[in-house]
DNA sequence: TTACAACTTGAAGTCGGCTTTAAGTCAAGG
DNA sequence: CCTTGACTTAAAGCCGACTTCAAGTTGTAA
């Protein structure tokens, strides 16, 4: 498969392909003459790049994840303590959700001073952006 | 209060502050000398400006939720559709979650192909990063 | 009064994850 | 054999949300 037709199948543009190999996350199989070739299987991997991606893991961490003939390696502890922050991250998405609700259907102007909304906002404060 | 009191309270950077005021987000109440004096209502509006942060809306979109007095003037259905974003990501962020769970735990080096792991990452799939 | 810590400024730098640009190469169809 | 569209490269640019820097000013305690 040339670079098209992976970048198609996997969803991601040629160029982040290209930066992918750059940093060392990829590998095409050969070239034909300057253009790379890539087996079939890097689809796979390319997706699982994907959701490591939308789980929020870096391109650096999910390097990690992959030894040298592309099978995982992964750290398994690593990727449950990966699920786990996800959790996390459900939960204070849930706060905010309701304390958006609240700021929503709140019609006064000092909702701010709302214990509802002032509890809300503590279960949401621990962790930064 | 001077801006250090405020970082203080509000958990954002004095840097983060005049960013702010820069971006035209927010006011200080006036200046004794150069230094910034702000009113203690400010720390209500950054409160909620966090909030907005955490949820995912640019400083962009905060700013429209303020009039000139510093009051919420939100479009309550911006806020609404903001809060079902939030839902969708939670729903996807759950199906992330289990597939890194599936993948945490199935032994095998082609789960990848496995139907149960097929299905999650096209739950996920719809949204790019 | 003097020292100095804490403020001030505009401009430039940082971060990750790409995309874009400009200039060049080349596989394959006609 | 020639064209041409798809590839190639290195380097620069972009995004938002800040942070850092260098140089200057000032409120306040001693």
């Amino acid at each position: 498969m040339d670079i098209a037709e992976v970048s198609r199948l996997s969803g991601l543009a040629p160029s982040a392909l290209r930066y992918y190999e750059k940093i060392g996350l990829i590998q095409p199989n050969g070239r034909k003459g300057l253009r790379r070739q890539y087996a079939k299987k890097i689809i796979n991997k390319l997706n699982l790049i994907s959701l490591a991606r939308m789980a929020g893991l870096s391109l650096n961490e999910i390097m990690t994840m992959f030894n040298e003939s592309d099978e995982l390696s992964i750290d398994r502890y690593l990727l449950a303590q990966k699920a786990s922050e996800i959790d996390v991250q459900i939960k204070r998405l849930q706060a905010i959700r309701d304390s958006l609700n609240h700021v929503a259907s709140c019609p006064q102007s000092d909702h701010l001073q709302c214990p509802s909304f002032q509890q809300l906002m503590k279960s949401v404060k621990p962790c930064s952006p």
